[in-house]
Order: structure tokens, then C-alpha cells, then sequence
DNA sequence: TACGACAATCTTTTT
DNA sequence: GATTGTCGTA
């Protein structure tokens, strides 16, 4: 059987492949190219470790980039071994965080049936902070703020590094920020990694059981690894020093994320006796895509040249299309699409990406129009919906009645007469008392609020204190449509649906909970416990850590509409990277900083390496974007692959920026003349100039109106709309 | 307390 | 454009 299993496992490798899975002992790196194999060759190693080595598959600890990753990664090793994976731990760090955490966290006083919550609510959690402490959210940026907190997590060095009377700020939001949390029984991402890291620091007990545990350790996508990542896998390996990673430079795309790609010269000076291996053969593309993607990437200077080879023949060129309007250009997607399914190619086999989620919409409109069967892939704005985090909270409410945070957010939805001026008093009252919002409700509320107050409040902890007292009596799926009946929520929602002008958005709301309950449903047949409380604190973990319940049925035909960074790892047919403009691609955010525009470009190589045979490049002359119609040049990157590897098509000319694009408004008719009361210049800019402003600095123009010019500053400035004549602004 | 109207603000990528 | 905040009114 092993030697039957071993052919299998190396038929489909090359020379240096093999030798990638056969040297299992101590730490071996494989730094390769796209398309040259590495996750086939991640996958087969953990296949050869189980089924020849015999390790057990619950000693090996694989880390992927994202759960869909783990997904594809665990049926890939069941399809070529055949024996069970049970207890293999394939996921993300910051799954395999939460689930250490579920065992461990009690050392480090949460209670295991902790919730994590998303990037969104940490911002709302640290403008509370604020408010409380009485500064103004308008003076300080919440969402920068909370993004200081979460790097002072990581590295303390950040609340010193500041100056006052900002240092003392952050030091305050920071000390209640985490207070909150620990009190409310909350942990938030970045706590997936910290408290692991803590935990194993401060608990050496905890750390050994693991490193023993742990027999073989392999990551993939090393090169996006951050900072605590890195420390993580650093302790896990100490031990048996099985470590296993591979990694591309060139498509390192989270540093933005905090992402370090010095990780990989960590690794080779904590593990010296690395083994390393080099596979530089592209499995996937035609030479006409490798050969772009690799003049395309020389274009970055920090980088370490590598000749990437491909032997699946020329192909074809690489076609740009520029279309006239973002309409037009989606159309156009659209038609080659129809135009490939005729042709024998299935629709599973092409992928429309983009920089950003928001330029799904055109193409999502195309392709339901004609009938296109499509999904948008790791677009989270359905789990940010507000009907969806509510229905999220009063599940946590019932896991964790004494989650604050939750109770904030539901109280008073639907409306139940409970108003913001009760909430404050109880809040501070419990604060006050060390007690739990729900404790104090127990206790009784009319000194604080008023007798019909306090009625409605014990109402609502009832509603509650019944669904998680009846959880183990019926199956959960009736909890969350009692959840739905008792709270009135559903009946809130049902009396907009009926009346008024509301009509529309109330029915989308019912759709959603409904697709929702779809959702949980799919969840709970996958989780395999007893109780029903535990399968709930499951569901929760899992929708936190947005791990999306695929139906992994292989042959399900859609066009794939995603980002360019949800591409990471995937592989397409035929690829069509759009809205390829200055400003949009590479972002304007980025166009300021040259590490900023390498990663922008580093995107743009793994869009390319994501090809088989055709990839489309397309852009148009103008779209409609924030409210305005916008016309952007051509994206620097078009620029950037060989003549010879791309044909153009669509409109040829190059127009200048806003000829006959009709302004939407006359914006002169109802506008007064007012005189300005600076010395106006006879700035003229164009999208793309570079400026300099006295009090923001460095700048790129982004937009252009009659009289005003938005530009982009550094972060801490951000995007300002500014008049165009204005003497602060100097073009450089 | 609830809600409508209007103003202001923000627009990258994700675990 | 979409969402969030603010203010006045019932
Ligand atoms: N030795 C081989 N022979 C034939 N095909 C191979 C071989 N190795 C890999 N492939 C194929 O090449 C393609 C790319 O492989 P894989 O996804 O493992 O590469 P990768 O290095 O992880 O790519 P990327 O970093 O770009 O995501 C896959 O379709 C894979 O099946």
C-alpha cells in the first residue's frame, strides 16, 4: 500500500518538488515562484508525513492564508491519501489562535466561551472609550486610534513613542480598551495572536504542551507572516524544529496589515540549519503571461531577481481593452465571457478581479442581467448588514448574558421605549458597582430609571434568560426563530414590510435573516457536538472568523468575481483584471509612497500569476464613482508589460482628461460669484500631478472639478477637496 | 423617546 | 454614493 501510495504522492512532482516533501526533518524553506507548486508541494508533504512517515494527523499543524485555503487544503489530502484527517489542524493562525485559546484561555482569567469581535467594532468600542473619558471623537480619529491600540498589543513600544498631550490619550483608551474587553469576556483579532503569544510566554506549562504536540509544523504564504505570526511559529517549533515554509516575495500583498517580509531572514537566522529549495518551473501559465508578469515585476527595486520558466507553450497575447464607460466596460467583461462558455470553457474557470469591493457592482449588474451564473467571493458586506450583527448579538447575548457590548447593541432593537438616557444610567451604575448590565436588571432598576423602564428592561433579560434556559431542549435552529418572534424583531421588521415607505429595505432585512438562518443551518451540520450551547459558541466562532460555510460541491458552475488580493492562490483560465486606472489601480493611497506602489504592484503580478491562458486587462474613459463622474489616465502598470505580450483594443486615442465628458450639472447657474479672499494662482493640474501643500505636504491630485482639486495626502491628512487657485497648493 | 430632515464625512486591500 | 451624526419637533 506504501509504495503504491508513495508513487502517488510523487507522480505529479518534479525533481526538487520531491525533494520538498521527502526531506521532512528539521526546517526546510521553499522559496519559489507563482505556479511553481508550492502549496501542491505544502499539500503532498503533509500527505507523505501521514501516510509514509506515519505521523499522526493530529501532530501536524499546517497553517494556510485564509480558511478557504484550509478547506481546499484538507479534501486535497483526503483525495490523496483516503484515510481520515481526524484532529488535523489546517487553518489560519488566527483560527488555530481561537482554538488554542478555547482550551487554554483560562489561565489568563477569560472564560472559554469567549466571543471575538471584528475590526469594526473595535472602532466602535474605542469612540465609546473616548466619549467616556470625555475627549472628542472629532479630535481624535477613533479608527486611528484603535489602530494604535491594536499595534501597542503587538509591541508597547507604540504608546511611548508618542507625544503628549496625544501619548496620554492613546495610554488611557488603551488601559480601558483592553479593561472592556476582558470584563465583557471579548477578545478581538489581534488577541488571537497576542494573548497565544502571552500564553505561551507567561504559562511555559501551556507553551510545552504544544511544542511536544506539535511534530510537524509547515506554513504557507510565509512571505505575509506578521511580526507575532512569526514569534508564534518561533516558540511552536522549538521543540522538534519541523518546520516547514513556503513563500514568494513577489507576492507578499498584507504589508499593509502589518505583513513583514523580513520574516523569511528571521527564519534562516533562528533555524540556520534550513535546507532550502528553489522551484522555479510555472505549472500553470502560458509563456505570454509569465513573460508579463515577470516584466512587470522588475519594475520593483526591492527585490531579488528570480528566473521563473514556463513550458506550456506561447499563448496568446494579453489583450487591454478600454472601454468609454464603466458600463460598457463591464459589457464588455461580459461578452468575452459568453463568448469563452460558447466556446467549451465552463464558467468556473474565470474570474473577474479587481482592487476593491466596490467595483463588483457593474459587473454584478452585467451578469444578472444576462443570466451569467456568478458569486462574489470574500465580499464581508453581508455580515456587516445591520439586521445580521444585530441577530450576531443577541446570539452572544444569550452564549454571554453578561456581554455588555452585546446588550448595547440590541437593547432597544426593535424599538422597545428603552431610551439612551436609561442605558447611560444603568451602564454607569454597573460600572460603578463591578456588576454586569443584566446583573443589575436582576437586582431591580426603578431607583435608576422609572417602574415602566425597569419593567420593559426585566422583559427584555426574560425574553433572554428563556432562550438560553430552553437551549438544550430544542434544537437550535427553533431557538433562532424564537430568537427572532420573542425579541419582535422579525414582527418589527414584518409591520415596515407592510406599510410605508420602508417597504423595500424591510423586505431585504427579512431576506437577509432568512439567508441567515440558511447559514447557521449549514453550519450546524457540519459541527459535530453534543450540546446545543456548545455548537452555538461554535457557529459564533466560526461567523467571527468569517470561515464561510462552502458547499465545496466541485462542479458548481459561477463566474468568480473577487479581489485581487482574495485571488491569492487561486488559478483561473481566463483572468480579467479591470478598472486598471490611475488612481483606482495602483490606489491613490498608494501613489505617494514607493514601498506603497511596489505591494500595489506586487497585487498586480499575482492578478497576472493567477492565469492559465487569457488574461483581459481592461479600463474605461470615465466611470461614476463617489457621486461623480471621474475619468482617470491609464494605469501606470499597462505601461509596464512588453508591447509585444499585449494588444490594445477599445477606444486606441488617448484623450486628455474630461474632453467631452458633459458635466452632469450646470453647477454655474445657481452658484454666486463669490470673490475669493486669497491671491489666486493659475495652478493648472492634471490627475496624477504631484503637489505640495503648506500645511499637508506631499499630495496627488485625484479628481479635478471646475474649481476645486481633491488630493490625497499622507495618511494622517488623508483626502482633502481643496480650491485649485489656491495659493497653498504648489505643484512640484 | 422616536423620527425625519439635513449636514458632514469618508471612501483599499483582510484574518 | 452610502453611511453616520446632529438637531428640532411631536
Ligand atoms: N510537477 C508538476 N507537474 C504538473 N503540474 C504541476 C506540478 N506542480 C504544480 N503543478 C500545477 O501547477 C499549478 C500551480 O501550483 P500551485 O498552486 O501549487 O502553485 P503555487 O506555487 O502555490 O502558486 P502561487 O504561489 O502562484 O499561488 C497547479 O495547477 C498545480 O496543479
Amino acid at each position: 500500500m506504501g509504495d503504491i501510495m508513495a508513487s502517488k504522492l510523487f507522480d505529479n512532482l518534479n525533481l526538487q518538488q520531491a525533494e520538498a516533501v521527502r526531506i521532512v526533518s528539521g526546517p526546510v524553506m521553499a522559496v519559489a515562484g507563482a505556479g511553481s507548486g508550492k502549496t501542491r508541494v505544502l499539500t503532498n508533504r503533509v500527505a507523505y508525513l501521514i501516510d509514509e512517515v506515519g505521523i499522526p494527523a493530529n501532530r501536524i499543524l499546517a497553517i494556510t492564508f485564509t480558511n478557504r485555503a484550509a478547506e481546499e487544503m484538507k479534501s486535497r489530502v483526503f483525495k490523496l491519501i483516503q484515510l481520515p484527517l481526524k484532529g488535523i489542524w489546517i487553518s489560519t493562525f488566527h483560527a488555530m489562535g481561537a482554538k488554542i485559546l478555547r482550551n487554554d484561555i483560562h489561565h489568563l482569567g477569560y472564560e472559554n466561551n469567549f466571543q471575538i469581535i471584528d475590526d469594526d467594532d473595535t472602532v466602535i468600542i474605542t469612540k465609546n472609550i473616548l466619549k467616556e473619558l470625555n475627549y472628542d471623537p472629532k479630535q481624535y480619529n477613533p479608527k486611528a486610534l484603535s489602530n494604535l491600540v491594536e499595534a501597542a498589543k503587538a509591541d508597547p513600544i507604540v504608546l511611548e513613542i508618542q507625544t503628549q498631550p496625544f501619548k496620554k490619550v492613546l495610554g488611557e483608551v488603551f488601559e480601558e480598551y483592553q479593561a472592556f474587553l476582558k470584563k465583557n469576556n471579548l477578545v478581538d483579532f489581534q488577541d488571537l495572536l497576542v494573548l497565544i503569544l502571552k500564553l505561551f510566554r507567561e504559562f511555559p506549562e501551556v507553551l510545552k504542551k504544544y511544542q511536544n504536540w506539535f511534530e510537524y509544523i509547515l506554513v504557507d504564504e510565509f512571505q505575509d507572516t506578521n511580526d507575532l505570526q512569526y514569534d508564534i511559529v518561533h516558540l511552536l517549533a522549538q521543540k522538534h524544529k519541523n518546520l516547514f515554509i513556503v513563500g514568494d516575495e513577489d507576492q507578499s500583498i498584507y504589508a499593509f496589515r502589518g505583513a513583514n517580509i523580513q520574516n523569511i531572514r528571521k527564519f534562516m537566522r533562528d533555524f540556520p540549519d534550513f535546507h532550502k529549495i528553489i522551484l522555479n518551473q510555472n505549472y500553470r501559465s502560458k509563456k505570454t503571461i509569465l513573460d508579463a508578469a515577470n516584466a512587470v515585476i522588475k519594475h520593483n527595486r526591492n527585490r531579488i531577481p528570480k528566473d521563473l520558466f514556463s513550458e506550456l507553450g506561447q499563448g496568446e497575447k494579453i489583450i487591454h481593452y478600454k472601454a468609454e464607460s464603466d458600463d460598457e466596460e463591464a459589457y464588455y467583461v461580459y461578452n468575452r465571457i459568453k463568448q469563452f462558455s460558447k466556446s467549451g470553457i465552463n464558467y468556473r474557470d474565470m474570474a473577474v478581479l479587481y482592487r476593491n469591493n466596490a467595483m463588483s457592482r457593474k459587473f454584478e449588474d452585467v451578469l444578472l442581467k444576462y443570466n451569467i451564473p456568478y458569486k462574489v467571493i470574500g465580499n464581508i458586506s453581508f455580515y456587516k448588514r445591520k439586521e445580521i450583527k444585530d441577530i450576531i448579538s443577541y446570539l452572544r447575548l444569550i452564549v454571554n448574558r453578561g456581554d455588555d457590548y452585546a446588550f448595547a447593541r440590541v437593547y432597544n432593537e426593535p424599538k422597545r421605549g428603552i431610551g439612551q438616557t436609561s442605558f447611560e444610567k444603568i451602564s454607569e451604575y454597573a460600572k460603578d458597582h463591578q456588576m454586569k448590565i443584566m446583573e443589575c436588571i436582576e437586582q431591580g432598576v426603578e431607583f435608576l430609571v422609572g417602574k415602566s423602564t425597569a419593567a420593559k428592561l426585566q422583559e427584555f433579560k426574560t425574553m433572554i434568560d428563556q432562550l438560553y434556559e430552553n437551549i438544550e431542549n430544542v434544537n437550535l435552529l427553533v431557538t433562532y426563530e424564537n430568537l427572532l418572534t420573542n425579541s419582535g424583531y422579525i414582527g418589527a421588521l414584518q409591520k415596515e414590510a407592510a406599510t410605508g415607505d420602508k417597504m423595500l429595505e424591510a423586505e431585504r432585512r427579512i431576506e437577509n435573516i432568512q439567508e441567515f438562518k440558511s447559514i447557521i443551518l449549514e453550519k450546524i451540520k457540519e459541527i459535530d457536538l453534543s450540546k446545543n450551547y456548545d455548537i452555538l459558541v461554535n457557529i459564533l466562532n466560526e461567523l467571527a472568523l468569517r470561515a464561510e460555510a462552502e458547499d465545496l460541491l466541485e462542479n458548481d458552475e459561477y463566474v468568480s468575481l473577487m479581489t485581487m488580493h482574495s485571488a491569492k492562490g487561486l488559478e483561473f483560465k481566463v483572468v480579467f483584471l479591470t478598472c486598471f486606472e490611475q488612481t483606482l489601480f495602483p490606489s491613490s493611497q498608494s501613489l505617494l509612497e514607493r514601498n506603497d506602489i511596489e505591494e500595489e504592484r506586487r497585487l498586480f503580478y499575482v492578478g497576472l500569476t493567477r492565469a492559465k491562458e487569457h488574461v483581459y486587462i481592461t479600463n474605461s474613459k470615465a466611470r461614476f464613482m463617489y457621486g461623480h463622474y471621474q475619468s482617470n489616465p491609464d494605469s501606470e502598470f499597462l505601461g509596464e508589460i512588453e508591447e509585444d505580450l499585449i494588444d490594445h483594443q477599445g477606444i486606441m486615442k488617448r484623450q486628455h482628461a474630461f474632453s467631452g465628458m458633459p458635466s452632469r450639472e450646470s453647477r454655474s447657474v445657481n452658484e454666486p460669484a463669490v470673490m475669493p479672499s486669497y491671491t489666486p494662482t493659475r495652478n493648472q493640474f492634471a490627475i496624477g500631478d504631484k503637489v505640495k501643500h503648506i500645511t499637508f505636504g506631499e499630495g496627488i491630485v485625484v479628481m479635478i472639478d471646475k474649481d476645486k482639486a481633491t488630493i490625497a495626502f499622507k495618511a494622517e491628512y488623508g483626502i482633502k477637496v481643496l480650491m485649485k487657485d489656491h495659493p497653498s497648493i504648489q505643484k512640484v
